[in-house]
DNA sequence: GCCGTTTTCGGCCCGACTGTTTTCAGTCG
């Protein structure tokens, strides 16, 4: 049972992904094809592993049916199904590179396959350098031109997506020059405004009318390295930081319906836009309409989304749950939640000063969270296992709180604690011993070495740390690094079962990196009814804003604020640690 | 390949833009 173990939602749903577009190369049924995508999105958004689900579960998510129920089988047992490997040795691999180049799609890629024998992103630039592909029915000097572009484009960019927090800023920055500029109101929409973890490319609307004298200004911006495309609604760019962005001008009549249009996701829109069929309307980015309207000329609603859903019978649903996972039910039943905002969050807990590996000082820490608008803060530093850190012993500790006391009174306006990162050592001993750690204002345990353990191994280590009573919160659980370290390898259900039983808070951690209990595990950590508490792990008084990454991810997971320990005042939060630490022994 | 309160067959969201073409296929979101 070892396969079984490593055979995680992200590895089937990357197969089945990966069988999409080898179908499309193979000329299959397009909805065969769409089919296996929207298979592995479903499973990319499930935090119960599905290999070990019993198949009658398996058949009840919506976009799984027995066919792809057939094929999970057969990845539980071998890691892969027979007809992906069939397919998989009828195309050479770099042809799924060729596909991902901007504007060559799979029935362009195989046609350079099949006609010049390109296989790779190498001979793609040879062939189309040597002016090889112009010649090809179908192609032209253009595509040619564009395809030499993408592939420079595709080998430049290190990663294709960016962290969430970056796109942000970059958006923002945009937002900004289109504003200076004078056109009205843009704002940002796609994968940004429902706060992936990762972004690929920045959508962003703006007002004004569609005569092609806005697209063309806009294309002109200092911030734009190459123009894609030029229509009289929309602009597509690719910045000089690299990423592209896609500008649409939208008439103000129906910049509700285009908002929702292009924030997606795409299969929240396809779901959205059933129901309106179902009772009688047509959606689209112009607005909702009746469907004996054949001109489209009256819409139902289009000024904002407001409009939309509640024509449609539904409550509105925030951004960051629009990802066709059962919001339409929820919002059709007028059960959507009211999210957790960054005004419900009261303080932080987790962050580091210039006494280990942070930049600021506690008195640089206290005047960033005044301003912030907090009542209070915990602030934190490594213990002494993590060398790399200078981390404390208990000892420098209990001497630091001092200096934090001394500080804080220079700031009336806000409470503080000193919490305290604890490294949960590979055995799960802590390290401070349990009269050092109750002597402490606050602990949080987290996982910094041999992150690669198996695991049953790392599971029984933390099992083990949070056997310990003073083990307030849970941080950074799977210790991934976006786009660079994998998660570690743990068992959710046990952890999750085991801090239940403890009253232990998991960390939501808003470095843009980590964004780790992710919004899935989140999600299922309210559901298993464990308290989650938002953190910034700050390693400068700037990175304190952080907790604007955390509240996007609480967000997304559907957590209101009561689920989060930020909401509470400092004297309650104080008391549940009193409380838990009593009743946890 | 999935799905079903008009259905177990025959649908499957919809439009913009480009570049190739003389009316449309491919790509993208």
């Amino acid at each position: 049972m070892s396969l079984g173990k490593s055979i995680t939602n992200s590895y089937i749903s990357d197969i089945f992904a990966e069988m999409a577009v080898l179908l499309e190369l193979a000329h299959e049924n397009p909805f065969r094809v769409r089919a296996y995508q929207k298979a592995a999105l479903a499973i990319e958004g499930l935090s119960e592993n599905i290999a070990s689900m019993p198949v009658e579960k398996i058949l009840k998510i919506p976009g799984i049916g027995k066919g792809i129920a057939s094929h999970l089988e057969e990845i539980a047992g071998k890691g892969a199904f027979s007809e992906f490997e069939k397919l998989k040795k009828r195309f050479p691999k770099g042809l799924l590179d060729i596909v991902n180049v901007q504007g060559i799609g799979a029935k362009r890629a195989r046609a350079l396959y099949d006609k010049l024998g390109i296989d790779s992103m190498e001979k793609l630039m040879k062939k189309a350098m040597a002016g090889e592909i112009r010649n090809l029915d179908g192609f032209g000097e253009k595509i040619e031109q564009n395809i030499i572009l993408g592939v420079k484009e595709a080998s430049e960019r290190k990663t294709d997506r960016i962290l969430y927090w970056n796109a942000r800023l970059i958006a923002e920055e945009i937002l900004r020059e289109i504003r200076s500029s004078g056109f009205g109101n843009p704002v940002y929409a796609g994968s940004l405004r429902r706060g992936k973890e990762t972004i690929g490319d920045i959508d962003i609307l703006c007002n004004g009318r569609p005569d092609g004298v806005l697209a063309e200004k806009l294309s002109k911006l200092s911030c734009v390295e190459r123009t894609l495309s030029t229509g009289p609604t929309k602009v597509s760019v690719i910045l000089k930081k690299g990423v592209q962005v896609d500008i649409r001008i939208i008439p103000e009549e129906s910049f509700g319906a285009a908002l929702c249009y292009f924030t997606g996701s795409k299969e929240h829109n396809v779901l959205l836009r059933e129901i309106a069929l179902k009772k009688g309307f047509t959606l689209n980015e112009y607005g909702l309409f009746r469907i004996s309207d054949k001109k489209q000329k009256k819409p139902i609603a289009s000024g904002t989304e407001e409009e939309i859903y509640r024509a449609l019978g539904l409550q509105f649903i925030p951004p960051e749950l629009r990802e066709a996972r059962g919001e339409l039910e929820l919002a059709a039943k007028k059960t959507i939640p009211e999210l957790v905002s960054a005004s419900d969050v009261k303080g932080d807990i987790h962050n580091h000063t210039n006494l280990t590996d942070g930049k600021s000082s506690f008195e640089e820490m206290l005047e960033k969270a005044v301003s912030m608008g907090w009542e209070w803060i915990f602030i934190g530093d490594h213990t002494l296992s993590l060398g790399v850190a200078h981390g404390l012993d208990y000892a420098r500790y209990a001497e630091t709180k001092k200096t934090l006391e001394k500080a804080s009174a220079k700031f009336p306006r806000i409470k503080t604690g000193r919490s305290i990162e604890m490294d949960i050592l590979k055995t799960g001993d802590l390290d401070f011993s349990h009269e050092e750690l109750e002597k402490t204002d606050l602990v949080i345990g987290a996982v910094h070495s041999s992150l690669r353990m198996k695991e049953e191994e790392m599971t029984r280590r933390i099992l083990k740390a949070m056997t310990s009573p003073c083990l307030d919160v849970m941080a950074h659980l799977s210790g991934r690094m976006i786009g660079k370290r994998e998660p570690s390898n743990i068992n959710y259900d046990m952890i999750f079962e085991e801090a239940l039983r403890h009253d232990i808070a998991f960390e939501i951690n808003g470095q843009p990196d980590r964004q780790d209990l992710t919004d899935v595990y989140a999600r299922k950590a309210k559901e298993t009814g464990l308290k989650i508490i938002l953190s910034t792990d700050s390693h400068s008084a700037q990175q304190l804003e952080y907790m604007n990454m955390a509240v996007v991810v609480a967000r997304r997971a559907g957590l209101t604020g009561k689920d989060v320990l930020n909401s509470l005042s400092y004297e309650e939060f104080r008391e549940w640690i009193s409380e838990r630490r009593k009743t946890a022994g």
